[in-house]
DNA sequence: GCCGTTTTCGGCCCGACTGTTTTCAGTCG
């Protein structure tokens, strides 16, 4: 079964290849729109050419090339793509990831040097072989060898949670300069994205040239890659990139919005503008004549094309603007809008606190429930213990509702979901708790049939009333796995089980796009920790972004329903699920 | 190769930085 992004891949190919060969430039921007399409566009392209539905009624998508999205998904190839691989090396595409290589360099590194790959290009390097082509230099050359040890390393993006200690600081140390006024971490940071290439920051100064020279002797700065009046590069200690940028107050909105991307969204936007006309860059909107429309905020700017301020969470190019448009777009999720956290662990389990001490954060966060969710196999086995906690575990439980007034104290469990699909724990077992969390665990490997096979018949069950981390993903670790997620959320919508994004930052599963898609099957999600002790509780934050970039409002999430309300909707999804 | 509320031909997002063959191509975001 081929993605999306497998499909996408394909364009992106040719695109790269038809650049070095020299093609022409729009066709080649014809195949990365396209491939940008297949990717946002929220459509399975697998169904929809086994349905026969015409593709070129996409956006940047014609006759020719739905023709080629047809042969790749009916045949698994691109006869036009496996004609242009034998004209280069399989590593010729490498070339392009090191930095101060384009397509134009690539091209003369093979046809002068044979280079195409990353090793060639290394021994080439250090032989002094580069620097005696045409537009080539020492510089230059040096500049690619540490390129190459540089990308081997790392070429990897930063977790969310990790960069944002980092650009926390940054902010810090740039206030420190009395000319500079506003600041602004942008890029996919701003826009919340559970990875961040590097950071992009937008920032007003009476005094650029002084901006600059401050932002370049940070501290943490590791090597400073470029530097002019109004623009700089740097690289960290740690390896991330910064990205600095300094505008007047007056195009601030305007460099903002650039800078805060996506780029199909700018793409988008600046599409619209064309039709009217006018032209859009970093330092505002303008008519034929150059006269500035707007720019000194964002909203400013989307005012001026009829629409809606748009949250950076939202702009993808995934509809943001047509529902911006229209006056249709979600009034997003809002970490105050949490009444509880419906999935966490504690000393029973693998967490670091007792239930009390999670109880007690959880009413400092100002929650009015809690469900404490320790695994099953942690309660019922004696782990190196004297006897397994189980009944311990219910009774303090108990214990702790009973000594809590105004709070609602759930018991809670996860059982893993067995191969077969059925659950770690019998009905009986489960009979006492409050809430039942289901988690994918091991075989990841499953086909499709056999996974999607497993989970739906895990949702079956009449006590589960989480289904946790059905992605089964770590980000920069393992993939997700193959499962049918569109029928397990209808399943689950039917069946009254609530989906999860939980807010462990390498997992953050569901992600954006698929908690969207179960919004959009009518299931019901929840936001959750995963927390092992009071202060990881905080982290729901993470989760809170993902559901917002997921357009997920307070009524798509149980965790924000009164406590009365979630009472009884637990006992009516139970009822639900019985018949 | 795509696209069209002036167009089926002739456009296609746009600007900064680097290095320098001191005017612009190549690269990047």
């Amino acid at each position: 079964m081929m993605s999306n992004k497998e499909i996408a891949a394909f364009f992106k190919e040719l695109a790269d290849l038809l650049e070095i060969k020299g093609d022409n430039p729009f066709r080649i921007r014809a195949y990365r729109n396209a491939a940008r399409t297949i990717e946002t566009s929220g459509y399975d392209f697998v169904k929809l050419v086994r349905e026969g539905y015409d593709l070129s009624r996409l956006p940047d998508i014609g006759e020719r090339i739905a023709k080629k999205i047809a042969e790749i998904v009916t045949t698994g190839h691109l006869q036009k793509l496996d004609d242009l691989r034998k004209e280069f090396p399989p590593g010729i595409l490498d070339l392009l990831k090191i930095e101060g290589i384009g397509p134009k360099r690539a091209k003369i590194l093979y046809e002068k040097l044979g280079i195409g790959s990353l090793d060639d290009l290394k021994k080439a390097a250090k032989e002094h072989r580069i620097r005696e082509l045409a537009g080539f230099d020492e510089k230059l050359e040096e500049k690619i060898l540490k390129g190459v040890v540089l990308y081997k390393k790392e070429g990897k993006r930063f977790l969310f949670a990790e960069a944002e200690p980092y650009a926390r600081k940054l902010e810090e140390y740039l206030r420190e300069e009395p000319s500079i006024g506003q600041i602004t971490v942008a890029g996919s940071f701003r826009r919340r994205k559970e990875t961040v290439g590097d950071l992009d920051v937008v920032i007003t100064s009476a005094d650029p040239l002084r901006a600059m020279d401050h932002f370049s002797s940070y501290d943490a700065v590791k090597e400073i890659v470029s530097k002019g009046d109004t623009r700089s590069t740097v690289i960290l200690k740690n390896n991330l990139q910064i990205d600095l940028r300094c505008v007047s107050e007056q195009s601030y909105g305007a460099a903002l919005h650039y800078f805060t991307g996506s780029k199909p969204h700018n793409i988008a936007v600046r599409k619209m503008a064309m039709a009217k006309g006018w032209k859009v860059n970093e330092y505002g909107v303008f008519d034929e004549g150059m006269q500035r429309l707007a720019g000194r905020t964002e909203e400013e700017i989307y005012r001026l094309f009829g629409m809606a301020y748009i949250e950076p969470e939202l702009r993808e190019d995934r509809g943001e603007l047509q529902a911006a448009a229209e006056g249709k777009l979600p009034k997003l999720l809002r970490l105050e809008d949490l009444k509880g956290d419906l999935h966490l662990y504690s000393s029973y389990g693998s967490g670091k606190e007792t239930p009390e001490a999670l109880v007690r954060q959880a009413q400092s966060l100002g929650y009015d429930y809690l469900a404490i969710t320790d695994r099953a196999d942690h309660l019922t086995s004696a782990h190196g213990r004297e006897k397994a906690p189980l009944d311990a575990y219910l009774k303090e439980l108990e214990r702790l509702q009973k000594a809590s007034s105004d709070f609602l104290l759930l018991k809670g469990i996860e059982v893993a979901i067995l191969e077969d699909g059925s659950l770690e724990l019998t009905e009986e077992q489960l009979a006492p708790f409050d809430l039942v969390v289901a988690s994918l665990e091991e075989p990841f490997d499953l086909s499709q049939k056999d996974q999607t096979k497993r989970v739906l018949k895990a949702l079956s069950s009449p006590s589960v009333t989480i289904l946790a981390h059905p992605m089964g993903r770590i980000i920069g670790g393992r993939n997700r796995i193959s499962i049918d997620l569109q029928r397990i959320f209808e399943t689950a919508a039917t069946r009254g089980v609530w989906l999860e994004i939980d807010a462990r930052p390498d997992r953050l599963d569901l992600d954006d796009v698929h908690a969207r898609m179960a919004k959009e099957a009518g299931a019901t999600l929840v936001v959750s920790s995963l927390a092992e002790s009071a202060e990881a509780m905080k982290q729901i934050r993470y989760g809170i972004n993902q559901a917002r970039r997921g357009w997920l409002e307070k009524a798509n999430v149980a965790n924000t329903f009164t406590r009365s309300a979630i009472k009884k909707l637990l006992s009516k999804n139970r009822r639900k699920r019985e018949k």
